[in-house]
DNA sequence: GCTAGAAATGCGACAAAGTCGCAATTAGGC
DNA sequence: GCCTAATTGCGACTTTGTCGCATTTCTAGC
């Protein structure tokens, strides 16, 4: 994994703009968000880093998450029905927006050039200049839904992109 | 006023059909949302049902507003940031999304057919049964856009209805 | 109207999430 | 290596939300 060592350079230079410093707690937490499934809370990178041996304190994280999030390497979601502050790598992988199923708790990233488009004619519409955007859809994936039209757990995603992610905490 | 009694009806009918209570807590908090602004957390209901000189204990609470959104009388939304939970009414009004500016901290509520009919398209190809969404964009409301391309403050919305609201606790 | 049983409430203790000021530490320019 | 400002750890605190239990309050049946 060289994702990792990418990421703190794009950190470096973000925190170079801003006149801040590179710090070893701050290395370390994009560290620890490899280390972290699609979707987690600062206390899951706490835990991811004192796994690896790490301490750092949780005051301290909820200062530099903050900056990670600013930095373009995370983006703050509410994947979940949100209420904890929940994040996801927000570097490299394009938008999207979340389908979270409410029988088995899975989170399905989809993105959609037609509503992205949709969401911009709004705002256009309001005079609203849109700097980022959260969409998340609650229901029953194509596997749950069984009750009510059996049979169509088999469907394939069309052309969009589908991450399909372990939810359930 | 009396959405009130309207409201506590509808709320009745709820809890009838579930073989549940009609209190005097229960009503309270009806007229508790009365009194609260378009968008309010559970410790503003208590708030208001205090300035009313009517108590009614945290834990109570917690218990009820999971009861108004099932009976469709409020709506969970995480229309600011997302860190406290978030209620709105939603009786009688349609869904719509939020644009929160994030500047004057302004919400404004739109609704957009073409959005929804996409959202609805985008499931149908995951096969995925949608049972709610929620939209949040944040950016710069038409007033406080200045700062870039000035001039643009007085947009009139298109056919959409728009609602703005307060904002900023 | 009275009573028994179920449901709802208040209470308080708790857990989790997040914030803040301050003293000790450290990065980085010189 | 030194100096200074930035950063960290700490711990105390607030806010948000949950839980079990004793008490109160409905409601239905008598
Ligand atoms: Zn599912
Ligand atoms: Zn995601
Ligand atoms: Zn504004
Ligand atoms: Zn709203």
């Amino acid at each position: 994994m060289k994702g990792s060592s990418a990421t703190v350079g794009q950190l470096e230079r973000f925190l170079r703009s801003r006149g801040l410093r590179l710090t070893r707690c701050r290395k370390l937490a994009v560290e620890a968000v490899e280390a972290c499934g699609a979707h987690f809370g600062i206390e899951d990178l706490k835990a991811a880093a004192r796994a690896k041996g790490l301490r750092v304190h949780r005051a301290t994280l909820y200062r530099t998450v903050p900056l990670l999030v600013e930095a373009g390497i995370l983006r703050k979601v509410s994947a979940s029905g949100g209420d904890r502050g929940e994040y996801e790598k927000g570097l490299g992988r394009g938008h999207h927006d979340h389908l979270l199923c409410l029988r088995c708790g899975r989170s399905i990233e989809v993105s959609s050039v037609a509503m992205e488009r949709e969401q911009a004619r709004l705002c256009a519409r309001h005079g609203f200049l849109a700097v980022d955007h959260q969409l998340r859809i609650r229901g029953y994936c194509a596997d749950c839904r069984s009750d009510g039209q059996p049979g169509d757990a088999a469907r394939r995603p069309g052309r969009e992109s589908a991450v399909i992610v372990a939810g359930r905490r």
